[in-house]
DNA sequence: GACTTATTTCAAAAACTTTTGAAATGTTTA
DNA sequence: TAAACATTTCAAAAGTTTTTGAAATAAGTC
């Protein structure tokens, strides 16, 4: 064992665990970004990242010892994760802990987020609309009526090309 | 002026304010929840929401007064909303404050959002896969070598889908 | 059914973001 | 060029979100 830096054997073993954990550190940075960008926390970004440039299935107490992180925090994040069906639970013999392996397809975890996310808000927004038209249909000044009614006019159109547009781009990810 | 509110020429008026005003209120939270959804803070949301509803420019202490917010917030607010080509500002004869109107093209908004806060993040994106993959050529492990290869392949192509359809969305806009 | 192990929950702490307001800077006018 | 006004900046306060860790709950084993 104590030679092992010297052969010419294990060297390359050792190089290759050192560019694999380089890869992966840039990796797990690249999906917390990814994350933040969607809105999603650290933690988030931090778990799919691990999960996403492994091979093998990893329990929840693997990925908290390797990210240095909370239970509480891995806990939260795996279940985010798979509320986006970004991750999956496997099953691995011989033992209880439930063991989870990236999703790899984005158009899932896009889809989800596009779903869970921003459609609901564009539920909302459709009702907003409808009181704002409402306020709008009660007033007497025609001028001032009618500036209004345009400008709803107009947001209404970029709702409605919001909830056009959200749904085909998530079968675009389909290609 | 007491007897106002008993003749029928000037409760119209009054009742056009009360609409007018629950329009207005409605269409700020509006704002707030959709600058929210890019991540912008409530204060953007606000300003941007009271001028689109105005029909006369502003200056910054008349939005201050309108909204009861610092003149810190607004003067920031103000310089993300016109970084963004959401606002611009107008000239208003005889006074010496800076105007400012709502753009109401969402082309505008929209487009400089992703110019100014996807697109530089696609590029460091670009960079960082360049990175992985030389880490990942470094590896002799044939097996584990190959897995990561299609990883980051998929990485890129993901990258590589957004750079193209994040343009073609902005141009949609213009319909 | 008690024991062990795994996971979730949740209140408090830490980290982070936004807002505030007063001071600094810039701009116009008299 | 001084006075008056408008805007920006920035450090501290307020507010919000995320993380932590210990307690509660759930699940599996003997």
């Amino acid at each position: 064992m104590a030679e092992d830096h010297e052969t010419t054997e294990l060297s390359p073993a050792a190089e290759d665990v050192r560019a694999q954990h380089e890869l992966e550190v840039e990796g797990i940075d690249y999906f917390v970004r990814f994350m933040n960008l969607l809105g999603l926390p650290r933690s988030v970004g931090e778990i799919y990242g691990l999960l996403y440039f492994s091979k093998d299935p990893m329990s929840m107490d693997e990925i908290v010892k390797r990210l240095g992180m909370s239970l509480g925090s891995a806990s939260q994040g795996l279940r985010t994760l798979r509320s986006f069906k970004a991750i999956r639970t496997t099953y691995v013999m011989g033992n209880r802990k439930d063991h989870y392996v990236a999703e790899t397809e984005f158009r899932n975890l896009i889809g989800s987020f596009i779903k869970e996310e921003i459609m609901p808000h564009l539920d909302s927004a459709a009702q907003r609309i409808g009181r704002m038209k409402q306020c709008m249909e009660k007033m007497e000044d025609v001028e001032e009526k009618k500036f209004l009614e345009a400008r709803i006019q107009k947001l209404n159109r970029l709702k409605k090309g919001a909830a056009a547009v959200l749904p085909t781009l998530v079968g675009l990810l389909k290609l």
